[in-house]
DNA sequence: TGTTGTGAATCTCTTCACAGCT
DNA sequence: AGCTGTGAAGAGATTCACAACA
């Protein structure tokens, strides 16, 4: 009942009213909320419908509410575990984000083919060696990974995940990974996102019209 | 006369040429350019003729041909100064990670709060105090950032670099920026990939129909 | 036969416009 | 007066279907 990129939003929304919230804030507008998430007023308001809230046009909407309403309609998805493959620079990262801004996602333990690196503890996530990943995730019933391996070893390491019960991957691999369909992927490329963002802010900001 | 998300898909299809080349590949079909960029070959026949190359029937589309009309089209996008504020964690993957595989996109310094970081060469790149930062965007005519800084500075940071000149920013800290609309924005907020990864691999698929 | 090029249809998301409420 | 809720319109992107061609 909300598209894919809706489910983004609703994160963000949840993020301003937790900060809201904690402002000791009761009631806001969709206005407000817009401004936070980067997006228009109509747009939380179709979003907020979609997930059944609803607000008064007196006060808008409020707040301790719709952070419930949120979190019913994520559900399990906030409490989940999770798998990181891949702790060179990106995977430290990833697990200090992980660890200091989404407390509910628990990341069980981040596999790496590095002996020197298993057995320690990384960021206060556990490392092991990449050939405990299947036992791990399978004991756990983790269904998120995690991919900050090397783009050479991207599409072998997914599908070992895969096989071993995976069923949404965050890859971080310059590579666009070919998995079935029913696994949700979310590629986060910085190499495209660098390019584009190069392209939109180039110097020759003339327009090209029909081939250069 | 290419869309924005179009402008991504090059940056992919650019990517997969270059490694066909390499292998001394002459010609490729759209199907398999769709296969390595994640699209369908429809979709790649569109991007392509959207910015004036042609194919032909019998083989396809010419590698070298392909090549050149996407450098001609990124134009001087590829081939621009960029600067990295913020050299936590993930500031050195992002370092590493330019370095390795985007040679041309040059990054003429990164900037930290932390006097100890300052004055050294971190991942190849010479790590400057931030209070040199509209210095070196003036003097070099760098258009394009990166921000690795902290949430609570992400605001204050980006303001600082329009100021100086920066005129498209991708964007690691999990805040929306309110910037003026001209500046082109890239988010790559890994919280909300995640939270949306773990939304669509939650152990209940069920649909929720109206409201929980 | 298999592939490119492309108009038309479709689908999805976003915005507009405004009724209804307080 | 200002905000929410929402049908309708609009804009974009993607897919379908097929003509043209080698």
């Amino acid at each position: 009942m909300l598209s894919e990129k809706g489910v983004g939003r609703v994160t963000v929304y949840r993020r301003a009213l937790a900060v809201l919230a904690d402002a000791g804030g009761r009631e806001v507008h969709s206005r407000e909320l817009a401004a936070a998430a980067g997006t228009s007023a109509v747009q939380v308001r179709r979003d907020l419908l979609a997930l059944g809230a609803t607000g008064s046009a007196r006060h808008g909407y409020d707040i301790a509410t719709l952070l419930d309403g949120i979190e019913r309609f994520l559900g399990t998805a906030l409490d989940q575990k999770v798998v990181l493959v891949g702790v060179g620079n990106l995977g430290r990262a990833v697990l200090a984000h992980c660890a200091s801004r989404l407390p509910r996602l628990r990341i069980v333990a981040a596999f790496d083919e590095d002996d020197w690196k298993t057995g320690r503890v990384i960021k206060g996530c556990r490392c092991l060696p990449a050939g405990e990943l299947e036992d791990v995730i399978a004991r756990e019933g983790v269904r998120v990974g995690i991919l900050t391996v090397p783009a050479p070893a991207a599409q072998e390491t997914a599908e070992r995940l895969l096989r071993a019960g995976i069923r949404g991957l965050v890859n971080f691999a310059p590579v666009r990974l070919r998995i079935p369909p029913d696994v949700f992927v979310q590629d986060m490329d910085m190499g495209v996102a660098l390019e584009r963002v190069a392209y939109f802010a180039r110097p020759d900001d003339g327009r090209r019209d029909i081939a250069g």
